[in-house]
DNA sequence: GCCGACCCTGGCA
DNA sequence: TGCCAGGGTCGG
């Protein structure tokens, strides 16, 4: 028990919220709160097994990384920085929430009662497999899918009192093995396990460039993009996500069903059918995009987020 | 550009 | 028990 504390108002951070909003799917709230009444949050990042405490009236997030090895020389400096990248804590929200809701008076609205949803920066290898798994399914399902990756492909990491064993994301080469499209299937997977093989294999081979190519800032996101809807399983919608969710674009709007009825209901925009969301075309989608990308401007994809995870109702 | 198929689950009538 | 939607994508 040595958790470390990290100074973050809700309205830069709410932990809740941002790790339901269904950008990650490896955060697991304990059935128990901890002994003063706050919700503690477990998950995976990048090999490390995280625990996280929200102490709203103190302003701080409390941490602690549960897998330490004995004689582990990470030090406290270290993990606050590690933390502060996982939530992009340089930016902002504050800020941004102010613009969007200057410009937009429905945006004004919703923040009031979503404050500090905030888009994370996650591994690209994770979320290019994790929203793979997105297709046709919801939250639930996919996090169920993803941990189910994980335990029977990633390595070990620590074992925990509530939640078992808990495993890391496994590596594009795991994932590219023959025996990977039937453990897949067998794991219920459906038509996701051969987009899963086959777009490893994609990446493994060269056949689209190196996904840190695609994270630099260097790239521009429409060729991050591009690049990514050659894997299997990855539309235009699936690669927005991966863009925004740990590639560090900031303005991709993921158009889906959530989004496309946002934009009907909230925003009453034209030609469109609120009956008949699934299957965007193409046209509506672009149409969809650039009236939010106008609206909030080069962090449209971060405000989408808010909206988004209004709409969820938590 | 528009369908229908695709795997599987949980919720609901 | 049957139907349907769930953060879509692919192929015709």
């Amino acid at each position: 028990m040595s958790f470390s504390s990290l100074k973050v108002p809700l309205s830069e951070l709410n932990l809740s919220l941002t790790l339901r909003s269904g950008q990650c799917f490896r955060w697991r709230r304990r059935s128990e709160k901890n002994k003063d009444g706050l919700e503690v949050w477990v998950g995976v990042v990048k090999g490390h097994v995280l625990s996280l405490v929200q102490d709203q009236d103190q302003n701080m997030i409390h941490y602690e990384f549960l897998n330490k090895r004995h004689g582990d020389k990470r030090i406290k400096v270290d993990e606050e920085e590690f933390l502060r990248n996982y939530f992009q804590l340089h930016t902002s929200l504050t800020d941004l929430y102010k613009h969007w809701s200057d410009v937009d008076p429905v945006f004004k609205k919703t923040a009031a009662k979503f404050p500090g949803v905030r888009v994370m920066n996650q591994d690209p290898v994770e979320n290019v497999f994790s929203f793979i798994c997105a297709t046709a399914n919801n939250i639930k399902r996919i996090q169920k899918m993803v941990e189910a990756m994980c335990l029977e492909f990633g390595d070990h990491l620590f074992d925990d009192p509530e939640f078992g064993p808990l495993h890391a994301f496994p590596s594009v080469e795991s994932l590219s093995k023959e025996t990977v499209t039937p453990a897949l299937t067998r794991l219920g997977f459906g038509f996701r396990a051969k987009y899963i093989s086959c777009s490893a294999k994609m990446i493994i081979s060269g056949g689209i460039k190196p996904l840190e190519t695609l994270s630099s800032p260097s790239t521009p996101s429409h060729e991050t993009r591009t690049e990514l809807m050659k894997l299997s399983g990855v539309g235009k919608k699936v690669a927005d996500c991966i863009s925004l969710f740990s590639m560090a674009k900031t303005e991709p709007i993921p158009v889906d069903t959530h989004v496309y009825q946002i934009a009907c209901k909230l925003y009453k925009m034209k030609g469109l059918d609120p009956n008949k969301s699934n299957s965007v075309s193409d046209k509506k989608y672009k149409e969809i995009a650039n009236f939010f990308q106008t609206l909030f401007g080069s962090h449209a994809g971060w405000a989408h987020s808010v909206l988004f995870t209004a709409d969820l109702k938590l």
